[in-house]
RNA sequence: GGUCCUGUGGCCGAGUGGCUAGGCAGAGCUCUGCAAAAGCUCGUACAGCGGUUCGAAUCCGCUCGGGACCUCCA
């Protein structure tokens, strides 16, 4: 089997994945900023690298997965005069900080899971490590890389870019970075144009701000994922990721940091996900053409014609490549929720196809069979290329399909072979791409009534009095039950 | 302006220089009391113009179009 390669943002190509402790992977992404709902493309990042996740889990690697929750207050500009986002909305809602930080925290893990995303091994707070944020940043001072003015700490991107190139995450020499930022206000207090805050000195009506040895304040953004990915991946870790758009500004930064204080740059392979997009125009928070997962759900939005179910949502952005922009359609969406539901349909069949152990009485088929599952594992190790594993399932699909319906005989496989399908489907479908059923299962009661409305339209079918028939099929229809003949004369029913 | 990405059949989307991506929609056929599902077959797509090559959607150049980042955003 091949080797798994991911394409590292930092060296702009693929390259072969090999952890810095075998067996080991540590991996940090930048999660939400938990001041309001999470929205579509924030939960396509987390779906990208939950698959990542999983995929790890699955080759056998024992994974530490850090997501923090950034629920300390940033700036709204990189101006200090600025609310941080916490105490704005929290007076705006008569709120405690820490309220809506609760509540959007605790809106943001449901919807994890609401799109079976498993959870991070580990989700720190920003708050919960001022404290080694402070250090962090008396470190940077002491190594002489950034500078305090009025309470507040700067780092010089300047000075630190004559050792090590600033931007080297994006490729952008400092003179081109310099260029494109605007010019400093008089009363500015930074000395460079892209020197950053560690450290913001509070003003007193603040609403959160901790002591510090330069008097109360609050972080920066950027130092906390670096205080958190070293203190629990360490100074040097395989795999940090995020949202392409925080390469520019936050990564870079990060790495600036980390290389400041420990002299090390964190992680081996950068990963960066794309955006979503709506009408080919980037979904985000600023433009307003977001949708909330929620709104999805329910179909409740202008741009929504119904509602789509979570999974289909997942399978949806599985289709793609995480790479690529994906952009949002109905029609992209309803092309997606009937893809996933025929995939599914012949994983049930998978389920209880019963393997034996005669050979295959079709040599050429049982070995196509083979090598397409074989391709999924090539596919997935090609920088995690789902679209092409999908691609893949829906070639074994009418296989399945023709087994089931008697066009292939079930012999034309070996027992092996079989169960191979079995346990690649399973492992795909389930494990890595996280997907699941998402029709409930009916309960006891209401199966029996089922079981005798199948029966009498059984009979009537036998008595061929097609207009009783139809009508228990059509009206369960309406009911959201359809019922289907199948050729061997039984009857599938299935949740729509 | 700088740094990049991108342009694939009706829609969404993979793509290693030579071999059918795939899904959805559409057409025909088969099966079927009908329906649904399923199976089989079908479109001969790669923005345009040049170039490299025995051969390019895939490499190079130019033109046109779309987008991202450079400012908070996954």
């Amino acid at each position: 089997m091949s080797q798994l390669s991911i394409y590292n943002s930092l060296t702009r190509k693929k390259e072969q994945f090999v952890p810095l402790t075998p067996g080991y992977v540590g991996m940090y992404v930048c999660g939400p900023t938990v001041y309001s709902d999470v929205h579509l493309g924030n939960c396509r990042t987390f779906i990208s690298f939950d698959l990542m996740y999983r995929y790890f889990l699955h080759l056998g690697y024992k994974v530490r997965y850090v997501r923090n929750i950034t629920d300390a207050g940033h700036l709204e500009g990189d101006r200090d005069e600025g609310d941080d986002k916490f105490s704005k909305k929290a007076r705006l809602e008569q709120l405690e900080p820490m309220e809506i930080v609760q509540r959007y925290t605790l809106g943001f893990r449901k919807m994890m899971e609401m799109f079976n995303n498993l959870p991070p091994t580990i989700e720190p707070t920003a708050t919960g490590h001022i404290s080694e944020q402070i250090e962090m940043t008396q470190q940077i001072l002491a190594n002489g890389y950034a500078y305090e003015v009025n309470g507040t700490i700067y780092f010089d991107v300047q000075k630190y870019d004559k050792e090590k190139p600033y931007g080297i995450l994006t490729n952008r020499k400092l003179e081109d970075l310099l260029e494109g930022t605007r010019e400093l206000g008089g009363q500015d207090e930074k000395r460079g144009r892209l020197d950053f805050a560690l450290w913001i000195k509070a003003k007193p009506e603040h609403l959160m701000q901790w002591p510090s040895p330069w008097g109360m304040g609050f972080p920066g953004w950027h130092i906390e994922c670096s205080a958190m990915s070293k203190k629990y991946l360490g100074n040097e870790f395989d795999i940090h990721g995020g949202g392409m758009d925080l390469a520019a500004t936050h990564h870079t930064n990060e790495i600036a940091q980390n290389q400041a204080c420990y002299h090390v740059s964190p992680a081996r392979y950068w990963l960066h996900t794309n955006m979503l997009t709506v009408n080919g125009t980037r979904m985000s928070k600023s433009a307003g053409n977001g949708f909330l997962p929620g709104e999805l759900f329910t179909g409740n939005h202008p741009l929504l014609e119904r509602a789509y179910s979570p999974m289909t949502v997942r399978f949806f952005m599985l289709q793609t490549h995480y790479r690529s922009t994906l952009d949002f359609s109905n029609e992209a969406l309803q092309a997606a929720e009937k893809g996933m539901k025929r995939l599914w349909e012949a994983y049930d069949i998978v389920k209880k196809l019963e393997a034996g152990t005669v050979a295959a009485t079709d040599k050429a088929l049982d070995e196509k069979v083979s090598s397409l599952l074989a391709s999924m594992d090539e596919c997935m190790n090609d920088d995690f290329n789902t679209a092409r594993v999908l691609a893949v399932l829906f070639e074994v699909v009418p296989i399945i399909n023709s087994i089931k319906d008697g066009h292939i005989k079930l012999q034309a496989l070996s027992g092996t072979t079989i169960a191979a399908v079995q346990t690649y489907f399973k492992a795909y479908l389930e494990n890595i791409f996280g997907l699941k059923n998402e029709v409930q299962s009916e309960d006891g009661k209401l199966s029996g009534v089922l079981q005798l409305l199948i029966e009498i339209r059984k009979d009537a079918k036998q008595k061929k009095d097609y207009a009783t028939s139809d009508k228990i099929r059509n009206q369960l229809l309406g009911l959201g039950v359809a019922l289907k003949d199948e050729k061997d004369g039984g009857v599938t029913v299935s949740f729509t």
